[in-house]
DNA sequence: AGAACATATGAACAAGTATTCATATATTAA
DNA sequence: TTAATATATGAATACTTGTTCATATGTTCT
């Protein structure tokens, strides 16, 4: 009979794998997605306030409607936040625990950082 | 006498409050520098590998030691690695356990949607 | 149906970026 | 000092990307 081999999907053993390019390719990807701060802007806002409306997040964040509409829909793409309709209104909010934890650990570096060179 | 006020650098305040945009803007450059292929697959080797020379991280990537080098400076003035030098060689590491850990968890996450989708 | 409002999107332009190529710097060995 | 090796870097190019402007889609109300 087979052994099981692992395939590298088990958190256990996720440390100890190199992934293969596909994958790397893949989480660059998803981090890429973070990396422009008007996107940044509008998880932050939507990790705030929860769920909020197109125009109230272009309204909170000064940028035009046009623009958030189009990060919006790169947010969307990469599944990091989800839509809801009502209306004529559709009110965004975050997708995913993760989308959160990621912000929150980014966050933490660059208060640690900050910190370091302050004090 | 002075109250404290929060300024948010405490990290159990720091989900309370809304960035001003300055800190934003610093996080979606940190985001960014994770945010290509090739970088992603260094700070990957790294993670493994734990310390690296430039040659060995071109050789093992299959990427122009130029290219690598490029790369590593980016990284470096970002703080995600750190150099050591030992005669001709310099060897590379990950600067940070912070860095280890958004590595973990977005590459966590990555799996966690294949597995939504596959499933 | 038509007006009003909220959101989405295509095209165009400007700005940013990753790689390659050639070359420079730095270290070691002869 | 010269040759050999490891790494870094400037310039050029090709590619990607974010914003704006104009317009389209979709929904509600009259």
């Amino acid at each position: 009979m087979d052994k099981k081999i692992c395939d590298g999907n088990h958190e256990h053993c996720q440390k100890d794998i190199t992934p293969d390019y596909d994958t790397l390719y893949d989480l660059s990807e998803f981090f890429k997605v973070f990396g422009d701060s008007t996107r940044i802007s509008i998880i932050s806002v939507l990790h705030e306030g929860g769920e909020m409306c197109v125009c109230d997040i272009a309204e909170t964040l000064g940028i035009s409607q046009s623009a958030i509409s189009h990060q919006l829909r790169i947010l969307r793409t990469a599944a990091l936040v989800k839509p809801r309709r009502d209306g004529k209104t559709i009110y965004y909010s975050l997708d995913d625990e993760h989308v959160s934890e990621i912000y929150e650990v980014g966050l933490q570096h660059i208060f640690h950082k900050r910190g370091e060179i302050e004090l």
